[in-house]
DNA sequence: TCTGAAACTGATACCCGGTATCAATAACTG
DNA sequence: CAGTTATTGATACCGGGTATCAGTTTCAGA
């Protein structure tokens, strides 16, 4: 049978903490809670959020950490039209996201398909591409249920 | 011939006065000189700038009217990863668009297998899809001539 | 054309997310 | 252990954007 097109991004083991290290960071007990607490949440988040859930953490120290993290790749930076911007572990991969409308819960997936329809364009966009973002707006299942009105702003 | 996949954005005679009349709002000199200098700028453009080119407006007033006109959907309001958000006119059309890594020139195109595979992701994708955004990070003809360096950050 | 209600404007103060500063502290090195 | 360097967090600050509100403009109706 053919492989669907569209595929999960792996929850590939990866460790916060070891992406400071290898920047050349120490690794020190404020820096664990913060990655830690990372690593528990299972999803996006904002750096409030995390601010928020640590509040023996100062707020720069909160900030400092997640921009060494996302300078590591070891996180990556989802904007928010109209809100502060997402935060989710950086799986190796190449992915892209859904982002409920609704509630703003946000997701990962990898579609093969949409990887070689933007590798064609290269041919007809004038200049080098050197990336691409992409994200999906969605309501979410369990928005679907409680038919919620939206709350983030959608680029149709 | 098959027409390319890739096509321009036309530059639909788009009114913006007309646009806020429309909505209910008054046509007032102010307004007139803020729609009038969004309309010769060609390009995306920040509220800043648009505050820097009139000087002879509020602060207020400017951000007002682009709110106005972005609720109006007559400005298409593109988030920018660190950095404040751009505006460009919105001609009726769905588009997607380009912007410069190097020096934040943004363009805009359609391109009909983009939308399809979009579509043809609706199966695959939990809930409901409600809209969808896709930028393309590029260096420009003109960059690429200078080979500047990366002053836009890129969601690889 | 006058008049009052409603809309608009812009100076100001404020809010929010985020960063620079910097003195105190912790972590390494030898 | 002592010296050096990195880290921390309180604080002040910054940039983008919005709420307030008194004064002005617009406009429908008399
Ligand atoms: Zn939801
Ligand atoms: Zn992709
Ligand atoms: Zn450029
Ligand atoms: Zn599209």
């Amino acid at each position: 049978m053919a492989a669907s097109a569209l595929s999960k991004v792996e929850s590939v083991g990866v460790n916060l903490s070891n992406a400071l290290e290898d920047r050349g960071l120490r690794r020190t007990a404020t820096r664990m809670t913060v990655t830690g607490r990372i690593e528990q949440l299972n999803g996006a988040f904002t750096a409030e959020q995390l601010c928020r859930d640590l509040p023996g953490v100062g707020r720069a120290t909160v900030y400092r950490t997640i921009r060494h993290l996302v300078d590591a790749g070891a996180l990556c930076k989802l904007p928010i039209l109209d809100g502060a911007p997402m935060y989710s572990i950086a799986r190796i991969e190449h992915h892209h996201h859904t982002i409920c409308s609704s509630c703003g819960a946000v997701g990962e997936f990898r579609h093969s398909t949409v990887e070689r329809v933007m590798r064609s364009l290269a041919k007809e966009i004038d200049g080098d591409i050197v990336g691409h973002r992409m994200e999906i707006f969605i309501t979410c299942n369990s928005c679907l249920a409680e038919s919620a009105t939206g709350k983030f702003s959608v680029h149709v």
